[in-house]
DNA sequence: ACCTGAACACCGTTCAAGT
DNA sequence: ACCTGAACACCGTTCAAGT
């Protein structure tokens, strides 16, 4: 079980490119894919795990070399980084804020580590990832001169937090 | 067409506190109301329409009246307010995240309004209201720590882009 | 290991027709 | 104004059986 695993996910991700996530259906995949809808269900436990490995793809697609910066900065380039992930595929944030609803523990950890780095005690970088993570999955339609400003919003508070000049 | 949509709405808060969102269906509604599915149809366009409804009432119990205070102590109020109405029904801050998704005008605006009393200017009036009302339907299942230590972070960059005292 | 065929228990929505 | 009855076009999921 598992080497057509990477050909359904890579499918699975054209099709959402082309119909959208509310019409992403395992029949609709498996049409596409030329197979009968059960046959998924040999290679995924149910839909949500199919969608979990789609966003794991496109995460993994949109990862970059990390660069040696302070990590204010870090914290900037991860968001962003983030950001363009997801606008990469329609629908992108959507998926993976509802793959990730009840634990973004992967999506947040290095960001954790960055405010770590920066001085922030385990509540603070806890919930300054979580937060920061939410900001740049709910604002994936803005402009990027209003993500821009509200996340230098967060990264002032921030910093006023940990003592770094504004 | 009209006296039965406030029943309607009503009983549909009922059955999303027993069932969820994901299993507040047309039929599982109609059933409980003991109606034929198609009869719904008489008082919503459609299911997008009845769960604005369901959204609108939420937010109208959970409404409480102004009190005079700094434009900060206002945003915290609103804040706060949002999400008690929010967390009094299962999966509330779900259901009106969905229905706001496109168009959060209604929840921003009072959030604008105080940041513009405090001296915001039109651009970071807009995206700090936005932000803080995304902060808030993110974080429903947070502790009440974690989202009082988020949203000070959010106040403070606020405060200090508009100059007060931190 | 992978897939078919066929079923089960659901959905949202429409619409002629009834009262 | 409000609702029924019945249909249409979909869903996710399961499972014996085939190769």
């Amino acid at each position: 079980m598992g080497y057509r695993r990477g050909q359904i996910v890579d499918r699975a991700i054209d099709v959402l490119d082309e119909v959208g996530l509310d019409s992403l259906s395992m029949r609709k995949l498996a049409a596409d894919l030329g197979v009968q809808p059960g046959a998924l269900y040999h290679h995924f436990e149910n839909k949500a795990a199919l969608l979990a490995a789609v966003s794991d793809e496109i995460l993994r697609r949109g990862r970059r070399p990390a660069e040696i910066v302070t990590w204010d900065a870090e914290l900037h380039l991860l968001c962003v980084g983030l950001r363009d992930a997801m606008r990469r595929h329609r629908d992108g944030a959507a998926l993976i804020a509802q793959v990730h609803r009840f634990d973004a523990e992967v999506l947040e950890q290095p960001l954790r580590s960055a405010l770590e780095r920066g001085g922030a005690d385990e509540h603070l970088a806890r919930v300054g990832a979580r937060t920061l993570v939410r900001f740049v999955l709910a604002h994936e339609g803005d402009q990027d001169d209003d993500f821009s400003l509200g996340l230098a919003l967060l990264l002032d508070g921030l910093r006023h937090r940990l003592g770094s000049p504004a």
